[in-house]
DNA sequence: TATGAATGAGGATTCATTCAT
DNA sequence: AATGAATGAATCCTCATTCAT
């Protein structure tokens, strides 16, 4: 009965999705420690007992939500390196990309902040985010160091200059997690002003 | 014949300050929830009991040591007010301040941060920051919009300025806490340069 | 496929039960304090875990029982006021009732006195028992008047015989429990029959 | 310097009975495991540490004020054995000593109810309690057998009578500490009542 | 596949007791 | 003799994980 089969392995996906959905709000909030397996199978609606069908253990949940959202976060940096374009356009395509996911799923960007400050946090899930960041620094380096050379970033060592703009972006993940979005949260516009040039900038609002 | 009483407030004082510092670190490193009483009380090279002697409770001891430091960074802030000279001057030491500050005391920050993301910690930690954030944000908006006016601060919404700069810091400090200081750790002239119209920036490195 | 609604709420009235009759007697013998919460699950042969499945606290289970005791001793005081017959009958009763009560459930009567004795206690598990016995002052006193007008009651001022009769249980009661029932225990006869006049108690053994 | 040995073991025995005062009050109270040796040092004035240059342990503090109390009540017990005139006299004695010690010293009584209950409380303390029984029980069955023959006694199993009489007294005792006493606390006279023949009650308050 | 009862290791906290001064 | 800092064993309670149904 392949039917049958077929709908079971739906509902596990869908269920497995569900899982992390609730997952990724509970470890944001609570951090890797301080979440209970009870908690995110009542947010997910599914008994304690089913979570270990689905993840074997609550590092491995952990884990993989870690590696997903490091993946997802990972792409755009593929992405930033295939943009065609100049240098101010390709970022401004990544801060947007960045700004408008942490107010999509900001919790997505809390979980990683967790794992990557706690060190009772997975090995495994620490190390995926350390590999993340190794690929946006591959990445962001060397496009800033293309940029300056076009005059359209800022002066400044390229590395330092990358640190800060991710610093940036987690320390405003962090207080969109926190504090809520609200109005007077910064815009990807007036981060990515804060790297270009005036004369870019002066551009206007690119998208 | 027993220890005079200034004997034990000297022993008293010496070991809150030694347990308070372990407790930094393991509380920076591990989180709230993450940290046990055992580890403090090993680093600090005393008996878990004696942990408390000195504070009434893992909770006790988390608050204070965060409101010490929310404390401490909040005195940055009246200092800024204080300061005299110009905007530029102003902003500069105050990211001087913080920068050098996170640099001798790394998990401080890091302990900021983790009563700041964690809902699990205790209230009254995460009351601390709150109202540590407020003072900053009521002494750094008004001197942003002020330096705006003498055309020393890039244009923009100051709040907006204001959060991208805490954000930042906050990052760094995540950066270093988490991967240590290295070569390449951005200097505060160059944070302190995204926030500077070009001719400040120019006029060089003002200490 | 999980077990039945029903099959579990009888596996769970089931185990709260035995706790509670488990409780009853660790409690009796070792007092609120002296009471290791591993010595209840033992005698009810679970797991130490197992008892905050039923119940959240020490304090709660101590309390529950309690007062479960409690409102099954202040039953008593109600039936005394519903029954039909002169007064020597109805106190004949009630003194039956709490001496077999007494001999059935001993440490039910030992916990109600740890309860009342001890102000390490919980203080909702003291209120318990401070209302039961208001209810059997309520109860007995005017029972006690009524008798003394009939000449069934010997005389006194009725509150003081009720404290002395009240005393006498408890007194039996810490008695049985402590050294067992014996040959020698006084019968609800030998009771009963210091508080009515010579008359009723030459009537006989009434039931 | 005999002077100085003198006042030192002068100061010895004084803080010793200060202990034992303090220790009564907060054993009755709290019961034996439920005591902190530091709230009896409190109470008593002292350091906790002191304690121990009086007592070898919190177990033979408690055993030493346990053999106290049992010893003292025994006194009464050789007491009514050597006292002159009639069981009805020397039975309203015994009770008038025993009400008056329970109103002078309520804490005195309640721990002895505490060591009889609790198998918590040391061996050698409940086993002092057990031998004061044995002598009460070798003093007052005699007795009202004896005024039984002369009919000032009601009549009845001496045996249960005796357990009864030393129920209430339990009993009365309980009541005092807990609820401390008030108006209508039963006199001696009243307890003795409900134990001399009519005749005897008739003839009045005795003393 | 789904449930929740059950277990037990782990961690916070208390407190009797020791000991340097 | 007197103090209170210091220790660690003991106990409450939590929660990840297992498992019978």
């Amino acid at each position: 009965m392949p039917r049958s089969e077929e709908a079971n392995r739906q509902i596990r996906d869908v269920r497995r999705e569900t899982l992390l959905q609730a997952a990724v709000e509970i470890f944001g909030r609570n951090g890797y420690v301080g979440t209970r397996i009870d908690d995110i199978a009542a947010l997910a609606g599914i008994s304690k007992g089913l979570v270990y069908h689905y993840f074997r253990s609550k590092e491995a949940l952990f884990t993989a939500l870690v590696e997903g959202a490091a993946n997802g976060t990972a792409r755009l940096f593929q992405g930033v390196r295939e943009l065609p374009g100049d240098v101010a356009h390709r970022l401004r395509w990544l801060i947007d990309q960045e700004v408008s996911g942490m107010m999509g799923a900001p919790y997505r960007f809390l979980v990683i902040l967790q794992a990557l400050i706690t060190e009772a946090a997975p090995y495994e899930a620490r190390n995926a985010i350390v590999g993340m960041l190794a690929q946006e620094e591959a990445a962001i380096v060397p496009l800033l160091a293309e940029g300056q050379r076009d005059d359209q970033i800022v002066r400044g060592d390229p590395y330092q200059l990358f640190l800060l703009l991710r610093s940036c972006v987690q320390g405003m993940a962090a207080s969109m997690a926190t504090q809520g979005l609200h109005s007077g949260f910064p815009s990807a516009e007036s981060l990515w002003k804060l790297f270009v040039t005036p004369e870019m900038a002066a551009r206007g609002t690119t998208r």
